[in-house]
DNA sequence: TGCATCAATGTAACCGATTACATTGTTTTT
DNA sequence: AAAAACAATGTAATCGGTTACATTGATGCA
């Protein structure tokens, strides 16, 4: 009772006095099958509620249909949104989610990449934890011929394609944009440089000082992990500096809102006494006041295309192996927090 | 090449020279097979690089292993939080995961029920989009006795239970709190009265006025659909109030932040102009200033909770129909943007 | 009319587990 | 010493599709 049987294809043959492989045909919509035949069998499947087994399919072709996505963390705004893109992209293909967090552990990480192995997921979407420091724990798929894309926080192997923005563009133009306000001193507030996007606009944040000859000062990198909760230590580590920086840029908006807060709360004035920017456009740049210039990134549209391009190559539409690299666009969004010139700080 | 054969266990039987029904019944560690022989297995198997081949299970036990969840959008804080408690627990107890969103739409809820229902998920977990008028989409597990909770946005399903706080108590506790800073004139934002939770805190807001003598004022309740751009269309319309209302209590913490701004600028002053309460204790409530009043309530539990008991109930463990209703317990945050008495705002 | 061609359908092996039931060999009981 | 009990393992059917290859009957063409 609790397991009415389910009608099967060997059902829907019986009654219409066809053979199986007549109905799995026109389930598939097989042109060798005839519209009559098909159009029989449709009706029939309708109206007995058949319903198709993935499993009996999967077990005789030897795939899955099934994607594993790793992520840093869940509850963030941009992983839920490059989360989003990726769900809508599979769901439409037929593809089925793993979603896991490594909660930026890369002891979680190599866990779940096994857990994902043992589910023989046809293909993999990751972004890497803070402090993964080597990949080999993805060479099992590399191995098996199960593709692999990084996203946003990738890692540069020869065999996988990545999909990211130019973070050392980005963070070239958010400097920039600092020092086109006149700051000098700027801060920079990251994370361990073992992840390109923090390598990168470390790189872009150095590129602009010394396009606009301002010496380097090792000094004015922060390292810590980027939470809510380290921009509040920064602040302090901040408040030390003699003489105090004119501008801080934060690798991401958390960071940057942490640290604001503290700072204001120390009587720093924003942005006349210090400059900000951000990375990210999370919504809490909106909510902080003054409001914060950031790096706008398209996380729904980088799911959309990590997604789409690993079930091309499944699905053998088109070469992974051609693209090495997707690069999306960002855009400086310039609001209040860096605005010193004219300090309209709303 | 692209697929170098799996290892079965018919691979591991011929090597060993035993029946698969042993290898079989090794893998699963089941008592009946000698220690020796277990052992045997075990080793072949890691050092055939033997993999599990959970198709050929579910074809064979009639279940998936899979849990089919639908939210109304993964981007918000609190949903991503119970998403990770629920994968915590499934991941845990070998269960995968078909996420969906509905994106706060009735038809992208019921083509997602739907998909799930093909996918033969074993059991569901639902939390209801803004508009659902009613739930026959979920008929269909109901009679196939494909167990189904709903969480925080419940709907009250004689067969299903639910695991939600309580709304009418959390709603209760926040009014009476702005009540006893003297407050008389309280704003609700909260969304269509269609989901529980906005019924439940309205109902909570109408008793606590109730409770304090305060006639309640049809005026007062605004409906919108709690973005924080709706935060910002509600502030308008409280300007326009003559007189202004002295407190606000918003039904979820975007809205209350939107509406915040937006007052802010038009130079009410937060709390002694207007006091403010939110629900949901999202991050974004510790960075607007003042820091926003909030009801606080278990997101990672509720997912631990609704996935543990779907799963209990599916191996039969505990009996879902005993418990119907799970409640989690929630707590007032008092912040500075309520508190009128000692306003130190921050 | 005879043969090639083709459209439509059928046959049966296969994917890799699970498990009821059968079989074997060993120990215990009487 | 024979029977009963038991531990360990084996046999074979089963889950529900896919698809290479085979078969059937109709049509085209010389």
């Amino acid at each position: 009772m609790s397991k009415p049987k389910e009608v099967t294809i060997y059902d829907l043959a019986r009654k219409l006095n066809v053979s199986i492989a007549t109905v799995s045909r026109a389930l598939k919509d097989d042109p060798v099958v005839s519209k009559k035949t098909k159009k029989k069998i449709f009706d029939l499947a309708e109206e007995m509620g058949y319903r198709y087994n993935h499993f009996a399919r999967n077990l005789r072709e030897q795939r899955t249909y099934t994607i594993g996505v790793i992520v840093p963390r869940l509850n963030s705004y941009f992983m839920s949104t490059v989360i989003a893109g990726i769900e809508s992209v599979a769901n439409n293909e037929g593809y089925t989610l793993i979603i896991s967090q490594s909660s930026e552990d890369a002891g979680k990480e190599i866990a779940s990449a096994k857990t994902m192995f043992n589910n023989r997921v046809d293909g993999m979407l990751v972004s890497l934890a803070y402090d993964t420091e080597e990949i080999s724990h993805f060479d099992q798929f590399i191995k098996k011929n199960i593709p692999l894309i990084f996203f946003d926080r990738v890692s540069d192997h020869p065999e996988c394609t990545s999909v990211l923005i130019d973070n050392r563009k980005g963070a070239y133009e958010a400097t920039s944009h600092l020092i086109a306000q006149g700051c000098r001193r700027i801060v920079h507030l990251t994370a361990t440089p073992k992840r390109n996007v923090y390598i990168d606009r470390l790189a872009g944040y150095k590129q602009a000082l010394a396009d606009h000859q301002i010496p380097f000062d090792e000094k004015y990198v922060l390292i810590n992990n980027l939470s809510q909760e380290a921009g509040t230590q920064a602040a302090a580590a901040i408040l030390q500096m003699n003489p105090l920086p004119d501008a801080i840029f934060a690798a991401n908006d958390n960071c940057a809102v942490g640290c604001m807060l503290t700072l204001k709360k120390a009587g720093i004035r924003i942005p006349q006494d210090m400059a900000f920017a951000g990375f990210n456009n999370d919504p809490v740049s909106t909510v902080i006041e003054p409001n914060l210039t950031t790096i706008n990134y398209p996380g729904y549209k980088m799911g959309e295309m990590s997604a789409a391009s690993l079930i091309n190559h499944l699905n053998g539409v088109n070469s992974i192996d051609t693209t090495n690299t997707i690069l999306l666009r960002s855009e400086l969004i310039i609001r209040a927090s860096s605005l010193k010139t004219k300090s309209d700080s709303e």
